[in-house]
DNA sequence: AATGCGATGCCTTAT
DNA sequence: GCATCGCATT
C-alpha cells in the first residue's frame, strides 16, 4: 500500500511522468493539487531527486502555503527544501541576490498600483502631459502590456512608427522607467521582466538557476502571461523537466495579460510534451457539474473535454430573482442563517461570490444586522490604506533612502509645516543636480530660496537619520513603535477624535501585530527589507483562515482554486455579469472570458448552488434595471428549481438611512462581527503630549506596570472578539500578550495597542 | 500653509 | 455613492 494507490489512473500517470515536458489539463475539482503534491513526493522519494532541485510555482501565496503544507505531510523528510513560491516572490528572491548585475541596488523597493499612479502623475507633469487627456490608468496599462511583451522604451518607440499618440506614450514610458530606476524601485511587472532580463544577459547566472531548478512545476498555467512564459522557458530550457497544470476553461485573467495560447500551444512549443487530461471531478454533485458543462459548452475554441463525476445527483440549483439588490442580500443572508440553524453545516461552509467588489456592501450590512460572522476578501487592500501606507513609507525611507516617493509622502505627515512650495524647491534642486530627493535634503545649504523651510527640513532629516541608527538596535516592531511615538502619528489621529480616526488607529495596531507575526514566523533573520517585501506581495486572499467560522464573501476572480459546500452566486444580471463593458464591447472573446468566470463560479460549489439576481440595483448612485444574466439561460431548466420571483416592496429604503451602522462604517471592512456596535475605545484619556508607550497607563492599561487581566483570563478585543489569555511576557517597553481567540485563533499582540478588556 | 468646498469622474476583475 | 482634485478662503 503506497500513497499513490489512492490516485486514479490519469493522476498516477501524471505523477509518474517525471522526465521531460508534461501538460496536465486538469478540469475543475479533478484533484490537481493532489497530483502536484504527490508528484513532488514521488520525485523525492522514488526518483531520488534532491528536494533542493524542485521548484513549484503558484499564483497566490495562499496556494503556495497550502501546497507547502500538503507536501510537508506527504514527504517524510527534505520537503522544506523544495521551493514553493509565487512567480513574484520567486523573482524577488532571485533579484535580491543578483539584481546588481543589471544596475539596481539589492534593497530595491516594490511599487504597488497606488505608488505607480503617484509616480505616473509626477511623470506626466514633467513631460508636460495633461492627465485629463491621457489618463494615468490608461498610460500605466499600456506600459504594463509593453512590459509584458518585453518592449523597452526604445523598442516601444520604434514600434510606434510615426503615430503621434504612441510616440507620446513612449516618452512617458521612458521617463517612468527613468524615475523608477532613480528611486531604486521596481513595479510588479518589473519583478518578472527584470528577472528575465537578468537571465538573458547573464548566461552564467541563468545556468546557475537552471542547475538549481531541475524539476519545475507551474500551477494555474492558463493564467501565465508572456513574461512568465518566457521566465519558465528560460529556467526549464536546460533540462526541460517542466510540468504545467492548467485548465483553459478557467482562464480568467486576460485583462492582466494572461495568454491562453501558453496552454493551447504548449505542445507546439515543446514538441515532445506529454499531455494528460484529468476529467473526473471529485468536488461537485452531478447537477452542479451538468450546469457548469452546459454553460461552458457555449464557448468556442477550447480544448475538448468533458468533466464527469461519480458523485450523487444532489439538489437542484436554486434560482430567485428579486426586486432590488437589498432584497437579494436579505434573502441570501437569511437563507444562510436558516440553513445553518437547521444543521446544514457551519458558517465556514458558505461563500457568496459576485462579479464586483462593490456588491459586498449590501451583504455586509445584512450580515451585521443579522449578527452572522463574515469575512470580505479583497476590495481595498489592508496595505493600501492611508495610515498603513504612511507608516510603511517611513520604513521604506529608512530602508532605501532613494525611494523619493516614500520620502515625499511622509515629509509633511504628520503635518510639520513643510509646504508644497518648499517641497518643490527641493525637488527642483535635486533634479538640477541629478540627485535623489532625500540626498538633496541632506545638503540643504545648496538649495536656493528655502529660507524659512530649512529648519523644519533639517529636523525631518535628523528624525530619519535617528531612525536609521536605531535600525541596528531595535526589532522591526520596536522601530515601528518608535516611529509612531516620535512622529506622534497616533496622537494626531487621536486629536481628531473622529470615528474614522479610531478605526485608523485600529489598523495601525493591526499593522504592529503583522510585524510581530512576521518576526515570529520568519524563517531567516527578520529584516526590514524582508518585511516590506512580504507586505508588497501579499494578497488579501492570503489571509483566509479555514479554521475560523465565518461566511466568506469575495469576487469570482478571488474564488478560483477554492471550494465551498454551499455557494451563492449573486448578481446574475446582464450588465453586471456579464459586465456592461463586455456586452457593449461586442467582442466574443471578452464575453467568453466572462463565461469562463461563470464556469469557475459554478464549479466552486460542492453540494449546493444558489443563484440570485435583482431587477434593479443602485450602481454608482444611479438605479439600473437589469435582465437576468444570459449565462443563467444557458443552464437547462431541468437543473433549476423554482425560479420564482420574490419581492419585498419599497420599505427598505427608509431603514437604510436610519441604520446607525451606516455612519459607523465607512471604508473599513473585515470588521468585527462580534462587536460591531461597541466601538468605544479606552483612548479617551490620552492627549497629554509626548506620552511614551512604556507608560501603559496612557494607553488604557490602568495600573502602571500592570494589566487588569492575567493568564487564563477571558478578554475581549475590539476586532478579534473574545478569547483566553495564554501568556503575558514582559518585553522591553511593553507587555507581549498571547491570546487564543474563539473566532480567529491565536494572536500575539502588545498590550499597549491591543486594548484588551477583561470579561467576567 | 491648512482648511473647506464644490466639481468631477469613475470601478470590473488583481499579483 | 464616493473619493479625489483644484480652487478659494483664512
Amino acid at each position: 500500500m503506497s500513497i499513490y494507490d489512492s490516485l486514479n489512473e490519469q493522476q498516477r500517470e501524471a505523477v509518474f511522468h517525471t522526465e521531460g515536458p508534461l501538460l496536465i489539463l486538469a478540469g475543475a475539482g479533478s484533484g490537481k493539487t493532489r497530483v502536484l503534491t504527490h508528484r513532488v513526493a514521488y520525485l523525492i522519494e522514488e526518483m531520488g531527486v534532491n528536494p533542493w532541485n524542485i521548484l513549484a510555482i503558484t499564483f497566490t501565496n495562499k496556494a503556495a502555503g497550502e501546497m507547502r503544507e500538503r507536501v510537508d505531510k506527504l514527504v517524510e523528510y527534505g520537503a522544506e527544501n523544495v521551493w514553493v513560491s509565487t512567480f513574484h516572490s520567486l523573482c524577488v528572491r532571485i533579484l535580491r541576490r543578483e539584481i546588481e548585475y543589471i544596475g539596481y541596488d539589492r534593497n530595491f523597493t516594490i511599487y504597488d498600483a497606488d505608488d505607480q499612479k503617484t509616480l505616473m502623475k509626477d511623470v506626466c507633469r514633467q513631460v508636460g502631459i495633461d492627465t485629463k487627456v491621457y489618463k494615468e490608468r490608461m498610460l500605466l496599462s499600456v506600459i504594463s502590456s509593453a512590459k509584458d511583451e518585453m518592449l523597452t522604451p526604445d523598442l516601444f518607440e520604434k514600434q510606434a512608427g510615426g503615430d503621434f499618440n504612441q510616440l507620446k506614450i513612449a516618452k512617458v514610458y521612458r521617463e517612468y522607467e527613468k524615475q523608477l530606476h532613480a528611486n531604486n524601485a521596481l513595479d510588479f511587472d518589473d519583478l518578472l521582466l527584470k528577472t528575465v532580463q537578468l537571465f538573458e544577459t547573464q548566461p552564467e547566472i541563468l545556468n546557475k538557476y537552471q542547475e538549481r531548478f531541475r524539476y519545475i512545476m507551474v500551477d494555474e498555467y492558463q493564467d501565465t502571461n508572456n513574461v512568465q512564459f518566457r521566465l519558465v522557458s528560460l529556467l526549464a530550457g536546460k533540462y526541460e523537466n517542466l510540468c504545467v497544470v492548467g485548465d483553459d476553461d478557467q482562464s480568467i485573467y486576460k485583462f492582466r495579460g494572461a495568454n491562453i495560447k501558453n496552454i493551447l500551444n504548449f505542445e507546439q512549443v515543446f514538441p515532445n510534451a506529454r499531455v494528460i487530461k484529468l476529467e473526473q471531478n471529485y468536488r461537485s454533485t452531478k447537477t452542479i457539474l451538468d450546469a457548469a458543462n452546459a454553460v461552458i459548452r457555449h464557448n468556442l475554441g477550447r480544448k475538448d473535454k468533458t468533466l464527469w463525476t461519480e458523485n450523487e445527483e444532489g439538489e437542484k440549483i436554486h434560482f430567485s430573482q428579486f426586486d432590488t439588490a437589498y432584497d437579494e442580500a436579505e434573502f441570501v443572508v437569511g437563507d444562510i442563517k436558516k440553513r445553518v440553524g437547521s444543521g446544514m453545516g457551519t458558517y465556514q461552509d458558505y461563500a457568496i461570490l459576485y462579479r464586483t467588489n462593490a456588491q459586498s456592501r449590501l451583504f455586509e450590512e445584512k450580515f451585521v444586522t443579522a449578527g452572522i460572522p463574515y469575512k470580505i476578501v479583497g476590495g481595498v487592500n489592508f496595505y493600501a490604506r492611508r495610515e498603513i501606507k504612511d507608516l510603511l513609507a517611513y520604513l521604506k525611507t529608512i530602508d532605501n533612502g532613494r525611494d523619493d516617493l516614500a520620502v515625499r509622502r511622509i515629509i509633511n505627515v504628520p503635518k510639520r509645516g513643510i509646504g508644497l512650495t518648499t517641497i518643490n524647491r527641493v525637488q527642483e534642486s535635486a533634479q538640477a543636480r541629478d540627485i535623489g530627493f532625500y540626498e538633496a535634503l541632506q545638503g540643504l545649504d545648496l538649495i536656493p530660496n528655502i529660507g524659512r523651510g530649512a529648519s523644519k527640513l533639517e529636523s525631518f532629516v535628523a528624525l530619519i537619520e535617528h531612525f536609521k541608527l536605531r535600525v541596528e538596535e531595535l526589532s522591526i516592531s520596536d522601530l515601528l513603535k518608535e516611529i509612531i511615538e516620535e512622529t506622534g502619528y497616533i496622537e494626531v489621529l487621536e486629536a481628531e477624535g473622529k470615528e474614522e480616526a479610531e478605526a485608523r488607529i485600529e489598523n495601525i495596531d493591526e499593522l504592529i501585530t503583522k510585524v510581530v507575526d512576521y518576526e515570529d514566523s520568519c524563517e531567516e533573520e527578520p529584516t526590514l527589507s524582508g518585511f516590506l517585501e512580504e507586505v508588497a506581495l501579499v494578497a488579501d486572499l492570503d489571509s483566509l483562515d479555514e479554521n475560523a467560522d465565518y461566511v466568506v464573501l469575495m469576487t469570482l476572480h478571488s474564488a478560483k482554486g477554492l471550494e465551498f459546500p454551499y455557494v451563492y452566486l449573486a448578481g446574475m444580471e446582464d450588465g453586471l455579469f456579464p459586465s456592461y463593458m463586455t456586452i457593449t464591447a461586442d467582442s466574443p472573446e471578452e464575453l467568453e472570458e466572462e463565461r469562463r468566470l461563470c464556469y469557475v463560479g459554478i464549479t466552486r460549489a460542492m453540494k449546493d448552488l444558489t443563484m440570485t439576481c435583482a431587477q434593479r440595483r443602485m450602481v454608482r448612485g444611479e438605479t439600473q434595471y437589469n435582465k437576468t444574466s444570459r449565462f443563467l439561460k444557458e443552464i437547462p431548466s431541468e437543473l433549476l428549481s423554482s425560479g420564482q420571483k420574490v419581492g419585498l416592496f419599497e420599505k427598505k429604503q427608509e431603514e437604510k438611512k436610519e441604520n446607525p451602522y451606516f455612519q459607523a462604517k465607512k471604508a473599513f471592512q473585515a470588521k468585527p462581527f462580534s462587536g460591531a456596535s461597541s466601538y468605544k475605545s479606552p483612548y479617551n484619556s490620552y492627549g497629554a503630549g509626548g506620552v511614551g508607550f512604556q507608560k501603559g497607563k496612557a494607553f488604557g492599561t490602568p495600573k502602571s506596570g500592570g494589566l487588569d487581566y492575567k493568564e487564563g483570563d477571558r478578554v475581549r478585543h475590539i476586532k478579534f472578539g473574545e478569547g483566553t489569555v495564554q501568556s503575558i511576557v514582559e518585553g522591553g517597553r511593553d507587555y507581549e500578550v498571547t491570546v487564543e481567540f474563539d473566532q480567529v485563533g491565536r494572536k500575539k499582540m502588545f498590550a499597549a495597542f491591543a486594548k484588551l478588556k477583561k470579561v467576567q
